[in-house]
DNA sequence: GTCTATAAGGGGATAGAC
DNA sequence: GTCTATCCCCTTATAGAC
């Protein structure tokens, strides 16, 4: 799981951060993700942030020493949670359909707990990925090769279609992250304020139904 | 077809728009789309637009009064396009099979060719739309309506699986909008400078493989 | 249509008292 | 840790000459 980074108190000295810090940084944290969310990187301004934190902007520029600092804060927490549920592929002794079904569920309960984080996110990527395009390229090749490897047995074992594993990918995260990145387009189609929890439902089974179906897992 | 706003010349009053007024809007328009779809709207600067147009910034705004009237034109261009697109499934005569196929490659090749504008587009909607809501409301729910009523009859007639029609169309706008919009991803994890018409070929494969057959509908 | 000059305001960040 | 005050750059937009 996602460590703080500043975690960096090491041996007898109890230097742990006080109790009032991490409820701060907590509240920023969660304010950032949503104004972030709403109006970019750019259109987010600190003093908004701050407001929705309840601190004055020069108090939250004590806990956070800049936008640019805040922001790579929230993109890491998001960007971490989405690279564990990537390797939901490393469940063992499961058949294909069922990891298959799990990661997809998986992905789109993110979208359905996490959409602020996930717009973030979508919104970084969209612009080329200016801020985080680095720790991108370490960290997401390696845990995509994985799950790509472990489908390309799958299919020289004739458990499966032959279908390009990589495509497979980008159309899971795509059709599951449009549910939090996309859902004010979505709620307009479906002509509703909100999406509920039926809605994901909805999405998910008709989601594993095509996908699995349409690389012939279905079980 | 989608067309200029701003053609009101009626009648004998030939008004029409000078050759130089029409080549600078085209090449503000073309420069604009490309700035709001690396740094989103507020990140994006009306200099660096005009210095991609080689204008002046004052001149610039000689054409186009604001920044906001601007992103409107870049928006509602893309979103005619994408409109345009919908309505595939209004070609006649065509198999289920054939129209959807059409529809997914046809929304493939806006991707590719037109992934700025696509990018733009997605920003708008990921931050909630807010410049463009009410124009979308209008116009997106009766394309999308005659669509899903096409679908439910092909489901009525035993043509294809009992699927939910809506999640259908999320589903292919989002996997064939994601080749445009989170290209930097997809260019990182297949470890390529940028993609090329034969990624495009293998996403539109997959694509139709998948989908027709995940909802019953190969041939 | 294009240019120079400038108004007007927003917003990130720092200094220093308490 | 929190506050008041303030700096200063960046950016949009307008005025007016040519």
């Amino acid at each position: 799981m996602y460590q703080q980074a500043q975690e960096e108190n090491s041996a007898e000295k109890p230097r742990r951060r006080s109790r009032i810090r991490e409820a701060h940084e907590q509240k920023i944290l969660e304010a950032a993700e949503q104004v972030f969310a709403h109006k970019g990187f750019n259109g987010a301004t600190i003093e908004e942030i701050a407001e929705q934190s309840d601190l004055s902007k020069q108090n939250m520029l004590y806990y956070f020493a800049s936008k640019e600092v805040l922001y790579q804060a929230v993109l890491r927490k998001i960007f971490h949670l989405w690279l564990d549920s990537l390797n939901l592929l490393g469940q063992q002794g499961e058949d294909p359909a069922t990891m298959l079904s799990n990661y997809i569920r998986g992905k789109l309960e993110i979208s359905r707990t996490m959409p602020n984080g996930s717009k973030v996110f979508a919104n970084e990527i969209i612009n080329g990925a200016p801020h985080i395009k680095q720790y991108l390229k370490e960290n997401l090749q390696p845990a995509l090769e994985a799950d790509v490897k472990l489908v390309k047995e799958w299919i020289a074992q004739g458990k499966m279609d032959d279908i390009d594993p990589y495509h497979l990918f980008f159309v899971i995260w795509a059709s599951t992250q449009t549910y939090a990145d996309f859902s004010s387009q979505i709620q307009l189609a479906l002509d509703k304020p909100s999406l509920d929890s039926d809605d994901f439902t909805r999405a998910g089974d008709f989601l594993t139904h095509t996908l699995l179906k349409g690389i012939g897992l279905s079980s």
